[in-house]
RNA sequence: GGGCGGUUAGCUCAGUGGUAGAGCGGCUCGUUUACACCGAGUUGGUCGGGGGUUCGAAUCCCUCAUCGCCCACCA
């Protein structure tokens, strides 16, 4: 189209018909959209995760040749559903993927899931209950796990599908799950390699049981909460000296048949002279004397200040006693079922009861036996399953440990700043918890899981195999039955999951991104997995964030209801929404605080630059690469640029320290306050100005800001930004050739956006920019002090300072919606007025005026920057002041002071003109 | 019992030595052609208490209080 171009119209409508002059020639062609008012990001998401997906952007290629950047998802459980952790932790790994892709990295993210053992056998267990009524046991080993594989198939991609929704950037073509076949092997050959080093052994050891799931659980795995129980107290005689009796406190007499010796302190003169006699225990009653007599052994461990300085020794069924045991090799007496009801040796009255009922009945039998003493509350801790939420028994059973490998070197190795976990406290908890590693009990009595390569004799020599593959004469062989805790699977993720080319370019992993909940359990672990079978670090990074809670500061759970659906905050408010206010709050070593406001703050910040878009689409056609250097800048648009790279300078700085919150703070503050609120509006007039030049270099300005806004925002919100670069059709280097057109694979911006000016240019600006701003704020001020409509124009008067010189009458006269602003150079009389450092406004409004409110207000002002005055003063009087501190601090005070002074002038010269 | 972290506006939190900040909420005004998922203005704080270092402390040190978390075999 060549001509002067009146209006544009869309099916009769007008369209743009304000931002262009009548008498302008214009010469483009302009594919316009109706764009809607309020950004509706459910199509613009799911249309450019396609587009990703088509286009093959999250695919990562080992022979690259551009630096490597990887990362591995911390695997989800394969049974779970997307929560806000998830969000959250996923969010952060795709805002460091995608910033490594348009910083030039090649970016390898893998994703994956989790076998997770108890959980997901737990889930298919209850399920076959309730649909068929079938318990694991009835259908055995191999129907039920074709069961657990058939849930997998069903649901296993959940999370998955989740997390694509939420425009994670994966490499899907890489996606792994533990129980994959070549992940099994490794897995497999792990646990066979670390046998024959023989830090795998097997043995009867005290383990933290769990009498709901059946089976042995690591340390980590037991939370200890307190409980609010009774102490018993109840008396043994002294076999010896009939007559004599001994008072015990215990918080668990059902185990008292399981009792083989009482221990008390050697120091403890109460009694030491007992030590070596024995003691008749009342249970089982049935038994007797003979069979119930129990030595008294003397134990430094003893707690003299405890209950009554006496203990019951019951090894078999607590973890201190069994020690006790070992040292004064006590017989150990087994009086528990594997479901925690007490078996035949508890005796004829216990026998069957289930544990809780059985401590009822044991304080029963004690009363009737005469040896009962007294109860008193007492709140002590007790572990509990994670899992089945039920207390823990500790039990004697025959398990497979791991002496772990790489302790010291992996203590090393965080000490000495070769692996850093931000935020740095938790380097120290790391250290402490590998400084007092125990053995790690990895087997469990699951079927869901990495079954055990160990296989036994059947002739009962004893003989263990252990190998990858099943010995030869299989048939003479039994296979261990138990299975391998699921995170001796995941301790090998960071470099299980890839093949020997991947490897290559790709391990060590640059950053892991987890909870600290986990931090023992997988972090720690990884690190030590990682040194002993690929001898390098798995990873550089660790990033630990916190856990998400509600408004009143309670966890975010199922049961309390009050965890938020994320695919339903993701439809009310986008992906993008969900995102970025997420990240807004995501401070690190802290707890976050969880609001659907602030997601709601996210939506309206997509909605922002959808509508700041939308209006410099209304303009015309942007430039697709702008180039500030061809424009004579004004003064608002070297701000605003100026703004832009200190902007990006602390974004850079936040990026460095993975401040997330920081980071998008940081956008958004810049976006909203300096782009929106000021640089838009003080634009504003010359859009519709006379002056094509001065119109020109601000549209590129916008597009210059713009189109470097987008990339920075990318990685927080990429659906909207890359629908806002398609829309406005802007290029830029590209870091991929086969995706050039994608905004996600464009370089970043410019560090220096204005190489062409000279600093002084930019500084005077810049300074010159915040006064006129200073001065509108405080106009607005004045207006808002009388009432003035704010869609009412009116007249202002100004007695100018020489800076005035050098500002835009127009600018000023939009930002404070001023019909005209007339200089003067008296004070007029009887007139409001407001003191700026661009000068004196003064708003004349004859008649409406209450003076005596106007001179009150004025007096306020004064009485105000006199108690600065005197504060300036009192400071700079000081000689220890300006005798101790830096110069470049005293000249500020003393310019703050000046500045103060001659405000007071004008205010009291403005005081007397109002008469 | 040991260790770690927090305590700043009504709420959620920034702010590591130089004039106490943001968002939300509250209140007032406004539908002006980017945006009511909006704009303008305004109201909120002796920075948990006490002591110390310093010319100067929300910020560094000590101490107390309080809340939270992690670790630990007082039965």
């Amino acid at each position: 189209i060549r001509g002067k171009v009146l209006a544009v119209a869309i099916e009769g409508k007008p369209f743009l018909t304000g931002g262009l002059h009548p008498d302008i020639p214009c010469c483009f062609t302009y594919k316009m959209t109706e764009i809607s008012k309020a950004y509706e990001p459910q199509d613009v998401e799911e249309k450019w995760y396609q587009s990703w997906l088509e286009a093959d952007c999250f695919k990562a290629d080992t022979q690259s040749t551009k630096p490597a950047f990887s990362i591995v998802i911390p695997p989800p459980n394969v049974t779970g559903v997307l929560h806000l952790g998830h969000v959250l932790n996923n969010t952060m790994q795709d805002i460091l993927c995608r910033l490594a892709r348009m910083k030039g990295c090649e970016a390898l993210w893998i994703p994956g899931t989790d076998h997770a053992g108890i959980a997901t056998q737990t889930v298919v267990e209850r399920q076959l209950r309730k649909e068929k009524k079938l318990r694991r046991r009835d259908i055995g080993r191999e129907k039920f796990l074709e069961h657990v594989w058939e849930w997998k198939q069903k649901h296993g991609d959940i999370i998955i599908k989740q997390l694509k929704k939420l425009g994670c950037s994966c490499d899907w073509s890489r996606e792994r799950f533990t129980m994959d076949e070549d992940y099994s092997r490794t897995v497999i050959q792990t646990f066979v390699d670390l046998y024959k080093e023989g830090l795998i052994y097997r043995g009867k050891r005290m383990v933290n049981w769990c009498p709901a799931s059946l089976t042995a659980l690591s340390d980590e795995e037991v939370i200890m909460k307190p409980q609010k129980g009774l102490l018993y107290f109840f008396k043994v005689e002294v076999a010896e000296e009939p007559g004599t009796f001994l008072t015990i406190a215990t918080t668990r007499p059902e185990t008292i048949p399981g009792d083989t010796a009482i221990a008390v302190n050697p120091k403890d003169p109460r009694y030491a002279h007992l030590i070596g006699k024995h003691a008749l225990r009342p249970l089982p009653k049935e038994l007797p004397a003979e069979q119930r007599k129990i030595p008294i052994v003397g134990d430094e461990h003893i707690d003299l200040e405890f209950g009554t300085g006496v203990l019951k020794v019951t090894p078999a069924h607590d973890k201190a006693d069994f020690e006790i045991g070992q040292r004064h090799k006590l017989e150990v007496l087994e009086i528990m079922n594997p479901d925690g009801t007490l078996n035949e040796v508890a005796g004829a009255d216990l026998a069957g009861m289930e544990r809780f009922e059985a401590r009822k009945r044991a304080v029963e039998l004690l009363g009737e036996l005469g040896a009962f003493v007294k109860e008193e509350p007492h709140e002590n801790n007790v572990g509990f399953s994670e899992r089945a939420d039920v207390p823990i028994e500790p039990r004697l059973s025959e398990q497979w440990f791991l002496k772990y490998p790489k302790v010291k070197k992996s203590l090393d190795a965080v000490r000495d700043g070769d692996i850093k976990i931000h935020p740095e406290r938790w380097e120290k908890v790391y250290g402490h918890w590998m400084e007092n590693i125990q053995d790690w009990c990895i087997s469990r009595q699951l079927w869901w899981g990495h079954r055990i390569p160990a296989w036994y004799r059947k002739d009962g020599s004893g003989e263990i195999y252990v190998g990858s593959e099943a010995p030869a004469d299989a048939d003479n062989w039994e296979q261990d039955s138990d299975v391998l805790d699921t995170w001796f699977s995941s301790w090998l993720w960071p470099f299980a999951t890839m093949d020997e080319e991947t490897k290559k370019k790709f391990y060590p992993t640059s950053v892991l991104s987890t909870g600290f909940d986990i931090l023992f359990f997988w972090v720690a672990r990884m690190i030590m997995a990682g040194y002993r079978f690929t001898g390098e670090k798995p990873f550089s990074h660790v990033i630990i964030h916190n856990l998400i809670r509600d408004a009143q500061g309670r966890k975010l759970s199922k049961s309390l209801g009050n965890s938020p659906d994320p695919l339903d905050l993701m439809a009310r408010f986008g992906a993008d929404g969900v995102r970025f206010g997420l990240m807004r709050i995501a401070p690190q070593g802290q707890d976050l605080r969880y609001d659907e406001k602030q997601i709601e703050e996210g939506r309206n910040f997509a909605n922002k630059l959808w509508n700041a878009a939308r209006f410099r689409q209304m303009q015309g056609p942007s430039n697709p690469q702008p180039d500030l250097s061809k424009h004579t800048l004004p003064m608002d648009s070297i701000t605003v640029v100026a703004q832009f790279d200190s902007m990006y300078a602390r974004l850079r700085k936040a990026y460095e320290e993975y401040r997330f919150s920081e980071a998008a703070n940081v956008l958004y503050d810049f976006f909203w306050g300096d782009y929106c609120d000021w640089f838009l509006e003080a634009s504003k007039p010359d859009m519709q100005g006379e002056d094509s030049a001065k119109r020109a270099a601000i549209l590129e300005t916008m597009d210059y800001v713009l189109s470097g806004f987008l990339r920075l925002l990318h990685p927080f919100m990429p659906h909207l930004t890359e629908e806002l670069w398609e829309r406005l059709g802007f290029h830029a280097p590209t870091h991929s050739e086969k995706h050039a057109n994608f905004l996600m694979y464009a370089a970043l911006p410019a560090e220096q956006s204005l190489p062409h000016l000279s600093d002084a240019e930019i500084t005077d600006a810049v300074e010159t920019t915040r006064e006129l701003y200073e001065a509108a704020k405080a106009a607005r001020n004045l207006r808002s002090e009388y009432k003035i409509a704010s869609n009412k124009a009116v007249r202002f008067l100004l007695r100018p300072k020489p800076i005035w010189k050098t500002c835009d009458p127009a600018v000023f006269a939009a930002l404070i919606k001023a019909e005209t602003i007339e200089c003067i150079e008296e004070a007029p009389s009887g007139t409001p007025s407001v003191v700026t450092q661009i000068g004196d406004l003064f708003l004349p409004l004859e008649g409406i005026v209450d003076l005596e409110a106007e001179r009150q207000r004025l007096t306020g002002e004064i009485l105000k920057v006199e108690a600065e005055i005197l504060k300036a003063e009192a400071k700079l009087g000081s000689q220890t002041f300006v005798q101790n501190a830096p110069p470049a601090v005293v000249a500020e005070h003393r310019q703050r002071l000046e500045n103060w002074i001659t405000k007071r002038e004008s205010l009291k010269n403005n005081l007397e003109t109002l008469g």
